[in-house]
DNA sequence: CACTCTATTGACACTTTTTCAATAACGCCA
DNA sequence: TGGCGTTATTGAAAAAGTGTCAATAGAGTG
């Protein structure tokens, strides 16, 4: 199915990175960091394992490279914030994150994977991308505004964005009746739901 | 240290068995799951390669062993609910989950990230060993009382364990000023004030 | 239409996983 | 107590995967 040309096909070197990026993203998506060997993913590139070292080293540096391209590509196409009323910033926000996800469940999948299950370069890139995120929602989408900044209220900042990971994961999995709006409704109202909650934090 | 004996010892294949899944996980606890070799952990076993296939046919079947045996670990080892009203009973369970992970964090967090980063084999048995525990919480310590069961409020119990998942191991690398007691009461409150959030769930 | 530049290959060295026939520890029975 | 059979265990060698590098051949250029 690929390579049906005859034997060589030379691209310009951005070209067979792009490819080999935007290939390693979609295979990490149905497999495990370590079941996307070099000589799988040459074979599906149609390509010898000797072109992948000449352009990532080793293994360890692919995987990585794979990984940051997809959390790169999470942030460069996560809508920025916009203004307007705190919340309303807030639904925006989560609204942009979550059709990400539904539209780029493959890559997004492999990012959270490779992430939490890599080591600490790995980790380090998927924080990076989930700081972004939460930055947008949290310092500039909702503070100062609704949530106070104390080392309690970060940590449930912290605990609601895993949360919402995983509600938005399980919910492309398997949505039931639950709509889209539902899902955002209750994203959204959890945050000031849960700083209500911490102690000496209830306003009113 | 390990085979001072003479050449070989002949244990019994349970003992064998027992001793290369504790060996497994106690040596998961310091390293990933691709850096627990079969070479690594014969040496440390003081076996031969060739008896850990036998026993656990490959290396997958291996790493799947030593993380199920990790699971089962820590639902034997988290307490079984006790009795008393609901949201005690819920303070009881998260108490000893949190407990658990402070007393074996390396192990804990070995598990997640095996299971997190691993094949679909080894989600499932986390998956299993989550629901286990939510089991405990949701059904058995809150139900009836606290949430009525549906759709929507079983995605958001999902999302709060995933929570709860974070912020004990977020505030288990570092309290911070945030009080064992604290942390539990925060984590306890969460479950009815998230469930308060679902559509058409607002008990009065 | 050569010619050059360099993207690409393939064969080889090395490490780790997997196989399996041969070996020897242990319990049993005389 | 000592031979004997069962089978847990080994070690060597094949297979699979990772990494290296000199040789090869596309594709644009003058």
């Amino acid at each position: 199915m690929t390579q049906t040309t005859s034997h060589r096909t030379r691209l310009s070197p951005e070209q067979r990175r792009e490819q080999l990026l935007d290939l390693g993203v979609r295979l990490l998506a149905t497999r495990s960091l370590d079941e996307l060997s070099i000589d799988l993913l040459a074979e599906e590139a149609g390509i010898s394992r000797g072109l992948l070292y000449h352009y990532f080293g080793n293994k360890h540096d692919f995987h990585e490279a794979v990984v940051r391209r997809a959390a790169d590509d999470l942030i460069e196409k996560t809508a920025p914030p916009v203004d307007g009323e705190p919340m309303a910033r807030l639904l925006t926000s989560l609204a942009a994150y979550l059709d990400y996800v539904v539209d780029n469940h493959e890559g997004y999948l492999s990012l959270v994977k490779a992430a939490a299950g890599g080591n600490e370069t790995l980790r380090e890139i998927y924080e990076e991308a989930r700081s972004s995120l939460n930055g947008r929602i949290f310092r500039e989408d909702a503070q100062g505004t609704i949530i106070p900044e104390t080392p309690a209220t970060r940590l449930v900042v912290r605990g609601w964005s895993a949360m919402v990971e995983e509600l938005v994961l399980s919910w492309v999995a398997d949505p039931g009746p639950v709509t889209r709006e539902e899902l955002l409704e209750v994203m959204a109202a959890s945050l000031p739901a849960l700083v209500e909650v911490v102690p000496g934090q209830r306003p009113a």
